[in-house]
DNA sequence: AATGCGTGGGA
DNA sequence: TTCCCAAGCAT
């Protein structure tokens, strides 16, 4: 209680210093959120679905999608069966729809090389399209209770600030970070598990990148970027290009092949608009055209977007038109 | 290694 | 309003 504050270990350090993984895990205890993909009676497939879908994207909106998901495809086979189409009308609006055709090609393997069950095992994890460091990691310990240390977004954070005294992580994952996750993991296989989850769950509660809730983190009294003073963190972030990028426009064409069943004749896409033609297609489509076409692109742009969705695989083109791949 | 890839909400 | 960011991955 009345302990001297411990300093933890800066990066080369292999000493975890005197009760911080109770501290964390204590904490995690109290303020863990009730999210479905962590109940005992989640299958390994509800977990790496969530996974996927949370690569960049925020719990609130995952929610809803996850659980429709999860109706109508409970099993990998069950969304094997389906078209990649599909997959990606499901998506829905929750962004990088790349996300749901790797998924619904990792749940075709799941079907061909592993019996419709998700593996276990870390590297067959990695191996699945989609499937990177982190989510292999995730959906080890997660969903199987392995001990695999675990680095996402939050847990860098957590670490770059509690233990290396900086405002921010570093843009991209470093060696030395890896090797500083790996340094704190909890020997124990069932203390480990608690270990990555509780971070994680720090880093997005209480150490978050803007305005952390400090007096809320149960690591205020020992945390080295506080100690420094709550230093700026050093580079300052890329922002993320958004107005009149290929980007935008990809987002606008894939809406419009989201909202109908029917094909869209690629005139629609790339073309002047034309209301009177446009008018056969669904009122879905034709707000999601008004949209696209309100962007206000150059037709060349919106050329090269959708050369890039069939490259992609995200749209594919027929006779009749531009649709989500069947 | 640096880029490209969606979307929406909060500061 | 504008900017930032959210359980990354593939190239």
């Amino acid at each position: 209680m009345s302990s001297v504050p411990t300093p933890l270990p800066r990066t080369g350090a292999h000493a975890v210093p005197h009760g911080l993984h109770e501290a964390v895990v204590r904490w995690f205890d109290d303020a863990a959120r009730d999210l479905p993909w962590r109940h005992p009676d989640c299958s390994p497939w509800g977990v790496l679905v969530s996974e996927f879908m949370l690569q960049q994207t925020p719990v609130v909106r995952v929610l809803p999608v996850w659980r429709a998901w999860l109706q109508r495809w409970p099993r990998p086979a069950d969304l094997a069966a389906e078209s990649p189409g599909e997959a990606v009308r499901a998506w829905g609006r929750l962004g990088y729809p790349r996300r749901a055709l790797r998924l619904h090609a990792a749940a075709v393997e799941l079907v061909e090389r592993h019996g419709g069950e998700v593996p276990a095992d870390h590297d067959a994890l990695l191996a699945l399209p989609g499937v990177g460091a982190y989510t292999a990691a995730a959906v080890a310990v997660f969903a199987f209770g392995g001990r695999q240390t675990v680095v996402d977004t939050n847990i860098r954070r957590v670490h770059a600030r509690a233990v290396s005294g900086r405002g921010l992580p570093s843009r991209s994952l470093t060696a030395a970070e890896t090797r500083l996750a790996e340094e704190l993991m909890p020997a124990d296989d069932v203390l480990s598990v608690r270990w990555n989850q509780a971070v994680m769950e720090l880093g997005a509660l209480v150490c978050t990148a803007r305005s952390p809730k400090c007096g809320q983190c149960p690591l205020e009294d020992r945390c080295a970027w506080v100690a420094a003073g709550r230093p700026e963190p050093e580079e300052a972030p890329r922002g993320q290009s958004w107005h009149g990028t290929d980007r935008q426009v990809r987002g606008a064409i894939m809406a419009v092949l989201r909202a109908g069943a029917e094909p869209v004749p690629a005139r629609h896409l790339t073309g002047p608009v034309d209301l009177a033609d446009a008018a056969r297609l669904p009122p879905g489509a034709l707000r999601a055209l008004d949209a696209l076409h309100d962007l206000a692109a150059p037709e060349e742009q919106r050329r090269r977007a959708l050369e890039g969705l069939l490259r992609d695989g995200l749209a594919v083109a027929g006779a009749a038109g531009v649709s989500l791949p069947g």
